[in-house]
DNA sequence: TTCTGTGAATACCTTCACAGCG
DNA sequence: CGCTGTGAAGGTATTCACAGAA
């Protein structure tokens, strides 16, 4: 185990190694391999030991990694043993989705408000009891909740500014879902997700293997049900 | 210009170009450089030119790029031209709210229709309009609708079924949204946004820097105004 | 023997730097 | 001259392959 900067291939990876272990260990499976994790996660088995090996030897040679043991480490390494409080930035509908969607807190996350700039939103809550605050009150609110994340869904004009405000409140990592490239001021992470990149991307798929919207279908083969 | 198989960091940046791209033309901008993209975009000027050249030779030297025309043509390489119609399979809080969304009918992309499974919500609409189907149906509406993409927001032990119900369906393209590693068959192209993974990746870079949960926060530091 | 941990090899992606053309 | 298009260089990520420990 060297000091080495990380990557966020490899941060990415481990949220993936935690999960299949999480399977595991509900599977009361004690002892795994790193072939085991490869072939479950579709990777490689040296990128998997590479990946575990940058923070210390967490296996035993000629046996493999202790499920429950490894699972410990990566939860602590990544960060999510406390959990995490997060606020989202726009009560629109992806904003309302985000707070409603019950997956976050299964993982640690727990979205504690959430802020909007029009007045009869403001006071409201969600359908899971989050309520919508005025984004002048982020910072004090950020400050009594001991929020550390946020996800933005405002509308691509109001990013850069949401993201100023998010990050005077202390907030030092963001999850951007509006389609502008917002520039991370030192000591702060934005990590973007553009549905347009993506769905565009998927397009070009389409377009270089000959498949446009006009174009009629050819018969779909069989493809074998899900296990 | 030589045959080569293209990335998808490639086609994810055209995408980036094309949006920078219909802003200039917005501006009235005729001619632009690869300097001036690479400005606008946070990315090298090499880096511009070489995802350009790999599908012809755009610019003239001595002068740049023709706005409108290097517009024209990426569309055309991304297969946006025509549009593509999009179905949606989960119509719970996260499949609603991209099915209202209303920034993907400007680049181009239509939300047809949505599928689940709850007979409560098959027949319904959504607030912009689109009706609510029986997945059973997926097959005969992918069809008719001639849709060409799949979005995937359906809990994680039902994406695999949803999976192969939407390929034998006929999509070719699918944006999953479930937090499970698809693997797509011969011809269909997956990508994946998986929330869990980019908050644990977030929560990765707080806990590498020293910020936790419970941690006071420092007096945050005044931060520029965005421009 | 089995499976980890890791240097070496490979593959891929980005940036440099400049020839060449308008 | 200015800017594109592109080979070469540099950097990063992944995979191979094997020494070494249980």
């Amino acid at each position: 185990m060297k000091i080495e900067k990380i990557s966020e291939f490899t941060t990415e990876r481990l949220s993936v190694y935690l999960r299949c272990l999480d399977e595991l260990n509900d599977m009361r499976v004690e002892t795994t391999s790193s072939k085991m994790i490869a072939e479950k996660t579709h990777l490689n088995s040296a990128q998997v030991r590479k990946d575990l090996a940058y923070f210390g030897r967490f296996g035993v040679r000629g046996v493999g990694y202790p499920v429950q043991d490894l699972r410990d480490h990566l939860a602590g390494i990544l960060g999510v043993k406390k959990g995490h409080r997060v606020i989202i930035v726009g009560a629109g509908h992806l904003g309302m989705a985000l707070g409603e969607y019950r997956g976050f807190q299964k993982n640690g996350f727990t979205v504690v408000a959430l802020f909007d700039r029009l007045p009869e939103k403001i006071g409201t809550f969600s359908r899971t009891g989050v309520p919508v605050h005025d984004i002048e009150d982020i910072a004090a609110v950020v400050q009594r909740t001991e929020a550390t994340m946020a996800m933005l869904a405002v509308p691509a004009d109001a990013a850069r500014q949401v993201c100023s405000l998010v990050v005077n409140a202390g907030i030092r990592a963001i999850l951007n879902f509006s389609p502008v490239r917002l520039a991370a001021p030192r000591g702060v992470k934005i990590k973007s997700i553009d549905l347009s990149i993506s769905l565009e991307s998927l397009s070009y798929f389409l377009s270089s293997t000959g498949v446009h919207a006009t174009a009629s279908q050819s018969a779909p083969q069989e493809v074998l049900a899900a296990r």
